[in-house]
DNA sequence: CGCTCCCTTGACTCGACTCAAAGCAGGTGG
DNA sequence: CCACCTGCTTTGAGTCGAGTCAAGGGAGCG
């Protein structure tokens, strides 16, 4: 498994060489898929969840009887997908590969696994998913109490954030891998007025367009227009480093 | 710890004697408060989670700048409140006893020691959290893609789903714990919108209202107009079962 | 070459927000 | 016990942000 596989679970502690191994035997099977192809399908039965390693992909939903698609997140590699769907009998999301994008497929089966053998790594996930859904709580909060101005600020900000992790020196710069009738299904927009919208920010001179390239020209105005909150994570917790560092159960 | 208290670690599995052992020394304390009260607030410390035993609270946060909030689920008892920030610094939602209620009062060094003694517990505390991610991205697709009327007919027949939970044979009345300046807050509209939207929903005959009393008229076209998914939980999946029932490390 | 998707723009419409104001509890303190 | 206040509900009038409809121009692909 890569490195960038096991950043979700060293956000809150460093794993042990048991633990470190309880999660290589997590992956079972690798997969590739194109961009645009399907890698999980709402309303089909879940028994895999999927560690993204390479590329991006969307997880989004049928709103409104299938009158309008929702996108809840952008996945970078890194990201485990396809969790919220476990205790459902039908997935909920539908997950889908934006660019060229590799997967590690793991079986819900050893999931459970996990639980047993590793209690703090099955912690760790469980606070990973409570960031989740922090960040899913704040996307409800930015599509019903912001203008389309404030809720596209706040994805270019997000994305750019987001691909910074991994590349820390980079500029203002940076490929977007959505288009603008994505962005619109993120924000719960009009593609239409996504369009506007950004024309918008252009003219104000607070981006810059060309292609799927965009520049942040005035990361701080940008920042003020989004008006999202800072999440500062607790990094190793006490209460957890505390937990012994592997459980009994079968090695 | 009373029955209700239980059904969210029973929703899955049916737990054994060590694992309800487990489960009742959970919580440390309990605490009651009156209407309006906050139980915790935006921004603050998080030490603790709360299982709710009696009445109704809200969690939500401010949006855009303090010039909003979003309410994002009403609590009932058996729901355990607070979770989602226990991986923050500083609290991300604020809770606000709607009615008069009581808590249990978890601290989430406990919760690390569940991981630890029943990890079969862990794992169902674990896919009950994937199911409020789920509700939650149900919640976002609504507001980003819904209008006002579906809106509201969403949030009264939700309700009143609940409602029906504890109490099978209620008909189609209850008392909704909330004002329109709150069912605003939920669903993103302006308290003044909601007046409107509820005096349409009367004007069709579709439901009534008496100061908090509602009465659902016609249940089936508030769904059809609702037009929210039907979720099925799964339960008593072989790959939980099939957990050792209860760890093992320290007694 | 001719698709099909995406981006772009303009003109028009409408659902929901704003502002303003009045009636109606319920709770508090004098 | 009453007077007052604060917060909730209800209504109307006017405005505006965002959606809808329509159409032309690239860019990539089979």
């Amino acid at each position: 498994m890569e490195h960038v596989a096991l950043q979700r679970f060293c956000e809150f502690i460093t794993p042990t060489e048991t633990e470190l191994r309880v999660l290589r035997d997590l992956v079972a099977e690798r997969r590739d898929y194109r961009r645009k192809e399907v890698i999980a399908s709402q309303g089909q039965p879940v028994s895999n969840i999927f560690l993204l390693t390479q590329g991006c992909i969307t997880s989004s939903m049928e709103a409104n009887h299938g009158r309008s698609r929702q996108i809840f997140k952008l996945h970078f590699p890194g990201d485990l997908v396809g969790l919220p769907s476990i205790a459902l009998r039908e997935a909920a999301e539908t997950l889908v590969a934006v660019t060229a994008a590799s997967v590690g497929v793991i079986p819900i089966t050893r999931l459970g696994a996990m639980f047993e053998r590793a209690p703090r790594l099955a912690f760790t996930l469980f606070l990973s998913t409570q960031q989740e859904r922090v960040m899913l709580m704040d996307h409800l909060a930015a599509v019903g109490h912001t203008s389309a101005l404030q809720r596209i600020s706040a994805l270019l900000l997000h994305v750019h954030r987001r691909l910074k992790l991994f590349d820390p020196d980079r500029a203002h710069s940076f490929e977007l891998p959505m288009s603008q009738k994505e962005m619109a299904e993120a924000t719960g927009i009009t593609p239409i007025h996504v369009n506007r919208t950004l024309r918008e920010l252009k003219l104000a001179k607070t981006i810059t367009l060309e292609g799927k390239w965009v520049t942040l020209l005035d990361v701080e105005r940008l920042t003020e227009i989004a008006a999202f909150p800072e999440r500062v994570p607790v990094w190793e917790p006490l209460w957890l480093t505390n937990l012994a560092e592997c459980g009994v159960g079968a090695s």
